[in-house]
DNA sequence: CGGTTCGGAATGGCATGTCACTTCCTGAAG
DNA sequence: CTTCAGGAAGTGACATGCCATTCCGAACCG
């Protein structure tokens, strides 16, 4: 009925220092995984980054799939925990409010892959060629995205602040290519934020205003 | 001086045979690649689907990141052939003809991507997680497509039918990220065309004017 | 018949996962 | 406070299987 402990506190002295390790080796995969790859990984590099034979690796984790699906789960959990805290379609009533929540939105967003481009390089570029399950939980990661923007356009279009012939499900797509735009300019040039910033800005404007003159 | 011809007639019937096979094996080896996966797939795979020995294969390619470089190249040089064939940004004068310009690119697009997507799926999923070198060659494609975009923003600025103040690079950025949201939803759905042609179009009008009332 | 191409058995190297052994920790008993 | 026993965790040599690549006898052409 107990099983162990996965991010609540442990009891024992060991199980805390069993459950630190554990999450040592996450961390070291993401790092081991988002630079060299996952392929070009071996068991053996994440544990000597840790300084452990490797081993012990297996006391912790199934196997080398095994541990990139803990990898993967971490950054989904932060990614959609920072989208779920500013989610309130409903609370938003006029156009300038729903522009602040974008703002909201893609500041939250860019605190997590800007901070970090490797964050993106995961994702996007590692783990959509390792297998079909884990291709798809990134694909649903955009699905998840494009169904809460879609929430928002139908709200705002029924408030009518937003364009009545707004093709929602298709725009909200679109808007979510955007936001790929802004995580593809992360890895483009890392180090460059204000580049980053310009793009996101860029990105708010063309999704509300478009390119036409007025 | 002379190379074996690639692309040119070959003069012996051996030529035109051997001309013939290696096509045949890059297009066994994309059809491989995208659906298993480049890891996944054998050099023994390949082989298999053409009915010869793997042996036979080396005698063509030097190996099997060689033959990947191939496959790639052929996406590509395709890509950029239908980029370039439709590039004009000065023959285009007003806002009306920019559009009408824009679908023509995306009907050229979906020419490719709609009609396969394991040409998306080769290039977004499979080619961004081998080495570095392939990597920056996809995430080049992109930055070639934000700097055609760019120019005819540019040009567009100029004449005065887009936006005075419209940040030229930033956007076409944005854009670029439409256009990959079309990729995307080309490999969520690749049976409904009725779906993409719907996203192309929201993703049109996205770009134009915005999701805002006038 | 030279020479060229084919093919698939053999080779080599490498990374994953296992296991028998060692080390370390902890809690209890003296 | 010290000692000790039991068990948990760590370790890295080793077994295993896999696959890219090589190579040489066979088939085939001209």
């Amino acid at each position: 009925m107990t099983g162990p402990p996965t991010t609540t506190q442990a009891r024992t002295r060991a199980e805390r220092l069993r459950q630190e390790l554990r999450e040592e080796i996450v961390t070291a995969a993401f790092e081991e995984f988002s630079q060299r790859g996952y392929h070009d990984t071996g068991i053996a590099d994440i544990a000597q980054r840790l300084g452990i034979g490797h081993g012990t690796f297996y006391r912790h984790f199934k196997n080398k799939r095994d541990i990139l699906d803990h990898v993967v789960d971490g950054l989904l959990a932060r990614i959609l925990e920072a989208l779920a805290a500013e989610n309130a379609p409903d609370a938003v009533d006029t156009l300038d409010e729903y522009v602040e929540q974008c703002r909201r939105i893609s500041g939250a967003l860019s605190e997590i892959f800007s901070a970090d481009p490797r964050v993106a390089r995961m994702l996007l570029l590692e783990a959509t060629s390792i297998d079909a399950e884990l291709t798809e939980r990134v694909l649903g990661l955009f699905d998840t995205a494009t169904a809460l923007t879609a929430a928002y356009f139908m709200h705002g279009r029924e408030l009518g602040y937003l364009r009545a012939d707004l093709d929602v499900d298709g725009t909200a797509r679109a808007v979510v290519g955007v936001i790929l735009a802004n995580l593809l300019q992360g890895l483009r040039t890392p180090a460059d934020r204000e580049a980053q910033r310009r793009t996101a800005d860029a990105g708010l404007r063309l999704m509300f205003d478009g390119i036409a003159r007025r």
